[in-house]
DNA sequence: CTTGACCCTCAAGTCCGCTTGAGGGTGTGT
DNA sequence: ACACACCCTCAAGCGGACTTGAGGGTCAAG
């Protein structure tokens, strides 16, 4: 009768991670070590369940822990220097347009190429084979097309 | 004198890829073992420069590589069954907009932060800051708020 | 005919984000 | 008093995407 305090399992429970998960989140100090019982069980709060949350979410949107660690960390210091906050938030955004631009002009081509295909009866083949097959010599598109040949874009420097 | 075709070191310096990452692909057998020069060097020609500059797009556009030979294999076989085709792009088109749409909401929240503080003279912190601290307790946003606080999106089941 | 820049293979290492396993306490219902 | 579900730690394993290292050949220039 440790008298209250959620329990790793119905944290666990209530974010969909799992239990090791959460603890791993701990050991890399993402989230913060809990309070423990005096048997040694962590307590949560509800503001753990909502950081977890936030933290799935921020990854789905593609950040990665330590960005997230990052952005939380600032968060929980009230008395951080702003302009690092703002910085910060401003490069992400940055970063979140130019990905939107490249999903946009991705996902328009693909379309594209599918209603082409679609107009064209059902997908009985020989004729979307062809598209894919006269593609490969150098015209407009086809998801193979764009997605196998004739890329014009400059290759910039990647990651790491 | 080998008379023709690209050095892996040109190929690399032509698509901003290491030699090793070249191996590699071909290794897990996303690239063609390309033909041999008599002493054993491999050599290339521009296609496999363009793939791999596909590659490099599709990637940054969030395909894993597998799924990126799984393309590549359909685009390369002018025979496969077509409907396999057409069904892999409508899933890579919803998969595409999903993300678009999840970019685009986090997009907007996180503007209309930066837009509020910028509006609030230079953000020489203090009032930055007390934004942050407060949200804290629970109000509208910022973004360590809407970062950090009150998220109401369900816990929906995750990848794996 | 040596030097230096490339090339080759194969094995192992790295980073990320977790999961799994071994070995051992806790706490509650019957 | 005993299950049985849950908690703990620590260590190792795993898949993805590479990088690094050891050990050794090739080739054009000087």
């Amino acid at each position: 009768m440790d008298m209250a305090g959620l329990l790793i399992g119905d944290v666990a429970e209530r974010t969909g991670l799992s239990a090791p998960t959460i603890r791993y989140y701990e050991s890399i100090r993402l989230l913060a070590p809990p309070p423990r019982s005096a048997t040694g069980y962590r307590r949560y709060t509800e503001t753990t369940v909502e950081e977890l949350r936030f933290i799935k979410k921020a990854q789905s949107l593609g950040f990665s822990l330590e960005e997230i660690g990052e952005i939380l960390k600032l968060s929980r210091a009230g008395d951080t220097p702003c302009s690092h906050v703002l910085d910060l938030s401003r490069r992400h955004l940055r970063a979140v347009e130019e990905r939107i631009q490249q999903l946009t002009r991705f996902r328009n081509q693909l379309a594209g190429e599918i209603a082409k295909w679609d107009g064209e009866q059902e997908p009985t083949c020989r004729g979307l084979c062809q598209i894919i097959a006269s593609a490969e010599e150098g015209e407009p598109a086809t998801i193979e097309l764009h997605i196998g040949v004739r890329q014009k874009d400059k290759a910039r420097k990647q990651r790491r």
